[in-house]
RNA sequence: GGAGAGGUGCAGGAGUGGUUGAACUGGCCGCUCUCGAAAAGCGGUAUGCCGCAAGGUAUCGAGGGUUCGAAUCCCUCCCUCUCCGCCA
């Protein structure tokens, strides 16, 4: 969430933010609530000064008749007050937390088409066989029995394909190592207050993209990020730590249920696959910094593999709510002769932290929001698509991305 | 899943229902002393909200309740530890 000072200062600003991103938001309306509230909490806090101080009177044991009576009476104001609390408290969350985070100065306007290519990479070949078929006539994929043991959108990665996998995520971890990233395993499920401030909304009837658990108040997890984010909850960090590297690799969990008109074909968007995410907690100046490091780190990695992509900053409209700013890594697509989504960088500044309560202290004792970001190192189920569409060989075998061939015992071909 | 014991500030650890936001010890920071350091002494050391400030208010796992007054009593839930069960 947005911190409420700010939107007082700036409620125009937040207001064309938001509508910016294509979110129907009432700053107004907010602004009105947060003062009845604010309003409402002073007298609260006048009535049990009363209270305290009545009480206080009475230390020492010595109950007077005429106290009591004023303490009783004290307690009915005092109760018929906070009463009224939740209800304002309730609105003025759910208005809160439906704003969206401030988009950077230099993030584009606009909806998914107005997003900007920064650079690109590679030789972009065009010709090629699509993946699905590709690795189903070699036995490295089922779809099939994937849907009959569970469902559509469900798969089994078989042989060869299943070590490519393993060997893309194990170079990936060994790039991330040498750069001082701490690895973690996460939690596969997280409870809604991780999920709700991490920016995901599970339960929420519609745009729901994660599994819940029924009877539990857990949701499988989309992102490795949501755990990472959870992880320092309510907790303050020391300044001299920041900035703080993680790695975290886990199976992402997605409905998709909303994925219509998107390019859904074989292992390109799937309801599992797993995923070595990147994350960091930083001090406010040193954000911006750190996202362009991500950010380069994933052209690293996809640059030693040899597959050519572009680098796009994600237009307003195509945000999401916590990212001030987010670049998508594409890979290009031979088969289709376009450039497809397969790692993405997001700066969230404080807004993730703000509403799971991540705080620094700095040197001279004063305490502030944390910034965090996340960053996709390999997502595995598409770096499979994107590796098989650009080394593949008109004989049906694979050619190996030499950078992986330590990981495959050093075979050159698949 | 069952039984028992617990959850207090940075850490240990007190706390008959009424100056307890919280004793005491340690840690950390500052100062004194010293050429420095150690030792010793003195002082400081939570966060949110409202307020220009003074100050007020809230928070002793979470949420309810009892009471004029709750860290202290009651209820529910969560978590940790020990034992049992079950398992990788």
């Amino acid at each position: 969430m947005l911190d409420i000072r700010f939107i007082r200062d700036n409620a125009d600003a937040v207001q064309q933010n938001a509508r910016s991103r294509g979110y129907n938001v009432d700053i107004a309306k907010l602004l009105a609530v947060d003062s009845d509230r604010r309003t409402l909490r002073q007298k609260v806090d006048e009535l049990r000064e009363k209270r305290n101080q009545n009480a206080a009177k009475m230390k020492g044991g010595a109950p007077d008749a005429t106290l009591i009576e004023e303490g009783k009476q004290l307690k009915t104001d005092l109760a018929e007050l906070e009463a009224k609390l939740p209800q304002l408290d309730k609105d003025y969350d759910s208005l809160l937390s439906g704003i969206p985070n401030m988009n950077f100065e230099d993030v584009p306007l606009g909806g998914e088409e107005d997003s900007v290519e920064i650079k690109k990479w590679g030789d972009a070949k065009t010709g090629a066989v699509d993946h699905l078929d590709f690795a189903t006539k070699r036995g490295w994929v089922d779809f099939e029995r994937g849907a009959k043991v569970a469902g559509a959108k469900f798969y089994y990665l078989k042989g060869d394909l299943a070590l490519l996998e393993n060997a893309i995520f194990q170079f990936a971890l060994d790039l991330l190592m040498k750069k001082n990233f701490t690895y973690m395993t996460v939690p596969h499920m997280v409870n809604s207050q991780t999920a709700v401030g991490t920016g995901f909304a599970p339960r929420s009837s519609d745009q729901n993209d994660e599994y819940n658990i029924e009877n539990e108040d857990l949701s499988l997890i989309a992102t490795a990020e949501m755990p990472l984010t959870g992880y320092y909850a309510d907790e303050i960090l020391d300044a001299a730590q920041l900035p703080l590297f993680y790695a975290g690799y886990s199976p992402s969990y997605r409905k998709e249920a909303g994925a219509a008109g998107k390019h859904t074909r074989g292992l390109f968007r799937v309801h599992q696959f797993n995923k070595l995410e990147m994350y960091a907690y930083t001090l406010p100046e040193q954000s911006r910094e750190v996202h362009e490091k991500l950010l380069g780190i994933e052209e690293e990695i996809w640059q030693a593999i040899g597959v050519p992509y572009h680098i796009i900053n994600i237009a307003a409209g195509d945000l999401g709510a916590p990212a001030a700013k987010k670049y998508d890594l594409e890979y290009w697509s031979p088969v289709d002769g376009t450039y497809r989504e397969l790692t993405s960088c997001s700066n969230c500044t404080d807004f993730q932290a703000r509403n799971l309560n991540i705080r620094v202290r700095r040197d001279d004792g004063s305490v502030e929001i944390v910034h965090t970001l996340n960053g996709t190192a390999v997502s595995l189920a598409r770096s499979l698509v994107a590796i098989i569409e650009n080394f593949q060989n008109p004989d049906g075998t694979l050619t190996v991305p030499e950078v992986l061939r330590p990981y495959l015992g050093g075979r050159t071909t698949l």
